[in-house]
DNA sequence: CATCCGTGGGG
DNA sequence: TCCCCAAGGAT
């Protein structure tokens, strides 16, 4: 791979150029005024997620907590509520975490070394070098996949992307070439558009555009959709779950999950593994010392995580008042109105489907 | 190094 | 419908 040190000088220029003509035609509002906190806020954001899905999220986020004081403040229901169908909660949870400790150890100043930033919750490499070359002027490389592909094309490189001694190989190429002050951030930044725009990750990409197609390996061997290459990803586990929409009046049972693993503290419907069916639910509200005034069966959903597949069943149950003064009811589940729902418990996507059945 | 951790868009 | 995958990080 060093083979290639020259042609990976070569791109650098051109590359700059490229994405100071065109730059204005991507708006992004982390770009307008690119302070530390928004540049950080934006990365975290932007952690395997697309641009357009973020944008929304991203105004919410900052009206809710315009600094980073706010944000070291913030209300962790208010908080997850802000980050509600975002995906990968943890990045809001470590967001107020590395808050806290801004405002401890660096007087509320988000610090600039790639050091000091990867010792935040929530930082790792990447982001350290983005958010150092983009609000600090490091010469770092933020080797995302973008860079990956765009590289790997360059240079028709096969070794596996997903692998971390390929990221760091690529920083290492990288790294001599780096440009400081506000080129850093443009070079990093380039890349991603390039990588959105132009090297696209699936159907051909556009290299007649393409500002390094006269150098790109790739290219001129018409192999571009043999880069990157990735190992094959392992199957999804298939988990069947059963939804239950307990309704007591206008209220519905909501239950908090813990505080690790999937959906780690957002709130949920009572659910349970397996298919459940009315004889199932009967014992279940049995069980729960729970009547109900009428059982209703709803319709089947699949949910796909990046690692396992829910199908879902689900049963709306509407209860008489004793189900309000039932110890394990009283104890497991918070009765929340339509608007508690809309408005302040943060309800993941996978049981959030089921909203539309209520009432 | 492998596994876990969400969601929605696009081919 | 199915599969890939997007500005990754923590354990």
């Amino acid at each position: 791979m060093t083979g290639h040190a020259d042609t990976i000088g070569e791109i650098i220029s051109p590359l700059l150029t490229w994405y100071k003509g065109q730059a204005q035609t991507r708006q992004l509002p982390w770009r307008e005024e690119p302070t530390p906190y928004h540049t950080w806020l934006s990365e975290i954001m932007l952690q395997q997620t697309r641009a357009t899905a973020v944008i929304p999220y991203y105004h919410r986020f900052l009206a809710a907590f315009p600094d980073i004081a706010a944000l070291a403040a913030a209300d962790d229901e208010v908080l997850m509520k802000c980050w509600q169908g975002l995906g990968y909660y943890s990045r809001a949870r470590n967001l107020k975490k590395a808050a806290q400790v801004i405002m401890k150890e660096y007087q509320g100043e988000l610090p600039s070394t790639q050091k000091q930033l990867m010792a935040l919750p929530g930082i790792g490499r990447y982001t350290a070098n983005a958010i150092a070359s983009i609000a600090f002027g490091l010469p770092l490389p933020a080797v995302d996949g973008n860079i990956l592909r765009v590289i790997a094309r360059v240079i028709t490189c096969r070794d596996d992307i997903m692998a971390a001694r390929t990221r760091t190989a690529f920083e290492q190429l990288l790294l001599p070439h780096y440009p400081t002050g506000k080129d850093a951030g443009a070079l990093n930044q380039a890349f991603m558009d390039l990588g959105a725009t132009i090297c696209l990750p699936h159907g051909a990409p556009h290299c007649s555009r393409c500002p390094l197609a006269s150098l790109c390996l790739a290219n001129e061997t018409e192999t571009q959709q043999e880069f990157p290459q990735k190992a094959t990803a392992k199957a999804r586990k298939v988990e069947d779950r059963t939804i239950l929409l307990l309704q007591q009046g206008s209220c519905i049972a909501l239950h908090k999950r813990p505080n690790r693993g999937l959906l780690a503290g957002l709130w949920e419907f009572p659910n349970l593994t397996g298919q459940l069916d009315l004889s199932n639910v009967k014992d279940y509200l049995r069980k729960h010392q729970l009547t109900a005034v009428k059982i209703e069966k709803l319709p089947a959903a699949k949910h796909i995580f990046s690692h396992v597949t829910w199908q879902l069943t689900g049963w709306k149950i509407q209860l008489d008042t004793a189900g309000l003064t039932a110890a394990e009811a009283r104890d497991q589940f918070i009765w929340a109105t339509p608007e508690e729902i809309a408005g302040k418990y943060s309800i993941p996507a996978a049981f959030a489907h089921y909203i539309s059945y209520i009432k």
